[in-house]
DNA sequence: TAGATTGTTAATCGATTAACAATC
DNA sequence: TAGATTGTTAATCGATTAACAATC
């Protein structure tokens, strides 16, 4: 069930079933047909069913699908029913509203340090915890088992930390700093580019804006 | 040229073309081959002729792309050539570092208000921008026209909110609540779901266990 | 001109949708 | 059992890659 791979199309739309799955238990729906699904989230029930036979068959014939039990699936399918402590690099406002942001928590995402370069700001405390100094960074990670950084710095300083990081075997980054990281075979990087996002929406509004002056 | 519809594909390919191309105006290059910006990008050469080509050949053959000049089209075609003015919903911390950002001004997103619930965060300013008051937005929108509306609010107060935003005409909205918004057909709306990326960062480092479990 | 490299058509690949037999 | 709805195979659609003629 494990072995064939799932493509990544497949994966990013996960957790929006997951949101889904999870507003219809709270709102003490019981269970749900593909259909019904499709309805409220604007996807084929065909797109829907092929995405959880990828996993191995979560329904049953004309009842449909037991929300709870496959919101409990879709967790574990996504690592949610285990523990990662994750780090944030950068202090900045990006990466203190990271470190502040409690539902990473509840999904098992456990801010263990942050750091920074900048004195002023080492000593400060997010949610608790104690900014450090960039250089004690290495010695941290030696000394504790840390899953995830989080990288909310200039894309300068983004590339040399990221040596520092896979020296002490960090195994994933979540890198919010404008660039593609450079990173050896099997350390895993998931980008949020955010100016990328905006100009995407940009791209849209003028192409709006066009077609509007056209007719 | 303008006639023919995108695929949301190539525009999602695009900032990052824009980024390389930047980087390697920086760094004095004048022309470039499909090729070696295939090398670079970790794509194929086909891949970024076919996207360029969307937009009606920036290239010369025997010759290449004229970086500077493909830099700039790229960016009128994002629309960066004009100014977006924007308002910031929700004044925590990652409104406030969203208000704070100055790259997003370079490229023509002017930050022209915040706005937030909370008493004690009226007054504050962010980058020189008094935090107002969450029931000035509509009268704020009426004398100001905003193109972009960033929602950086929990998601019950952001579904009320997008009724406001729609009756004052708002075009576009940026949206990093954890909810999809329902809104009128020809209101854009762009999503930066942070849990969704980190769920999908949590998902490839599960598998990547169970790989080195399995040999 | 010859060589290089685009623009573009054709082939392939993968993802989405449709259809329906299996089965609860 | 009959009706409903999944799981899964087949058909379609769209995106990516390959190939090559056009052309600078």
């Amino acid at each position: 069930m494990e072995t064939k791979e799932i493509s990544q199309a497949v994966v990013g739309r996960l957790p929006r079933y997951l949101r889904y799955l999870g507003e219809l238990r709270d709102e003490g729906v019981e269970r749900i047909s593909s259909q019904e699904l499709s309805e409220r989230m604007q996807v084929t029930a065909s797109q829907i069913r092929q995405d959880f036979n990828n996993f191995g068959g979560f329904g049953q014939q004309g009842y449909g699908y037991n929300v709870e039990y496959l919101y409990e699936e879709i967790s574990k399918i996504l690592g949610l029913d285990r523990k990662h402590d994750f780090v944030i690099i950068g202090a900045g406002n990006l990466g203190r509203a990271l470190g502040n942001y409690l539902n990473f928590e509840r999904r098992g995402f456990i801010f263990k340090g942050i750091f920074d370069i900048d004195p002023q700001l080492v000593g400060e405390k997010v949610r608790g915890v104690e900014v450090m100094p960039i250089e004690e960074l290495e010695n941290f990670l030696e000394q504790n088992p840390i899953d995830i950084a989080v990288l909310t710095i200039p894309k300068t300083s983004a590339v040399d930390t990221v040596d520092i990081l896979v020296k002490k075997g960090i195994r994933a980054i979540w890198n919010f700093a404008h660039v593609d990281l450079n990173v050896p075979e099997g350390i895993l990087v998931e980008n949020v580019h955010l100016s990328d996002s905006l100009m995407k929406l940009s791209y849209n509004l003028s192409r709006r804006m066009k077609e509007q002056t056209k007719g």
